[in-house]
DNA sequence: GTAATCACGTCCGATTACGGCTAGTGTCAC
DNA sequence: GTGACACTAGCCGTAATCGGACGTGATTAC
């Protein structure tokens, strides 16, 4: 029950894709997605060699992201399976709570999950988000209203939530 | 030459003291001083049965201890024979540079042997140092200021500083 | 066979540096 | 005053690091 054992139990199948943000990777077991990739991007998260192609394991996940990226669709509805330590997927399950078109804080994820002052900690979770985009850590940012960072670049993150501003439910006017 | 032998080698002597700190159990072969324990203290290192009791063959041991415990002596001088793998005892004769009311970091006292990143081990090795307050290992504190742990309790770690900052050569003012 | 020895792997700390943070304070220019 | 910085000191979980202790299995010497 090692990371190596773990990562053997079954490969690891990939595709690209073309979105207005970029390209991008998408990776799973089969079953679950459990990464989002940007290849350009300062990560350059990109496949890696013992892993194989196929389109068609993703085409629900492609679906729903085009319909996403042209602002049709408000909420992912996929199977996911980040690998991460307890608090981070605590982290990760707590974004997930964010509406669409919100914007929240790092202090204010850390009290939602009961942990008033990780707001710092909130935030290297965040970094290390294995499914962006779907899982919004976008929503989130500095106390202050800076952007403060995101792991395929400020202008993807901009991006995002301009997009979802502009197609978010006009509830309050 | 296994340590079972080596302990068959001269039978072990032992005295207890009273000061300020508690009870101390004194042991040695003799020539030197081999261990320094606190019976109370959550270690509970006491005599064995297979020692014998001897008060005379600690005078001097008593007298610099009992010197230290008024504030009279800054440097014991005393025949030491502590018993560790060498990486211990490397630590061990490190500690006994730190002057007498300064503290260290476990990173500067790694930095010092040579192992700029065994502060970790240094602090394995300060804890399964056989002779307190003789190898002044209550002079090592976290990084961050924090006391952090002690055989005989972190109160007798503070007492000791106390008594060291109150003593000190008052060399910076 | 049996014990001693050795090579590894694993786990455990008296550690640290490093962030996609924040609230508090002081300063300076309008 | 108000707002825009700059700086500070707390706060939090991770990953990286490094010896030592312990367990396991293989190997070797009686």
């Amino acid at each position: 029950m090692s990371a190596k054992e773990e990562a053997m139990k079954s490969t690891q199948l990939f595709t690209y894709l073309d979105t207005p943000i970029g390209e991008i990777l998408l990776a799973g077991d089969g079953e679950s997605l459990t990464l989002l990739g940007f290849p350009s991007g300062k990560m350059q998260r990109r496949h890696e060699d013992s892993w194989q192609r196929s389109d068609k394991a993703f085409a629900e996940a492609r679906a729903q992201l085009t319909a996403y990226f042209s602002g049709e669709l408000i909420q992912f509805d996929l199977p996911l399976n980040p690998q991460g330590t307890e608090f981070q997927k605590e982290v990760w399950l707590a974004l997930r709570q964010i509406p669409y078109g919100e914007t929240w804080s790092y202090g204010e994820l850390a009290r939602q999950i009961g942990r008033p002052k990780a707001s710092r900690a909130v935030g290297a979770a965040n970094g290390v988000n294995p499914l962006p985009v779907i899982i919004p850590c976008h929503r989130v940012i500095g106390a202050n209203g800076k952007l403060t960072g995101f792991g395929g670049g400020i202008e993807t993150k901009q991006h995002l939530l301009a997009l979802e501003r502009s197609h978010a439910t006009p509830s309050l006017f």
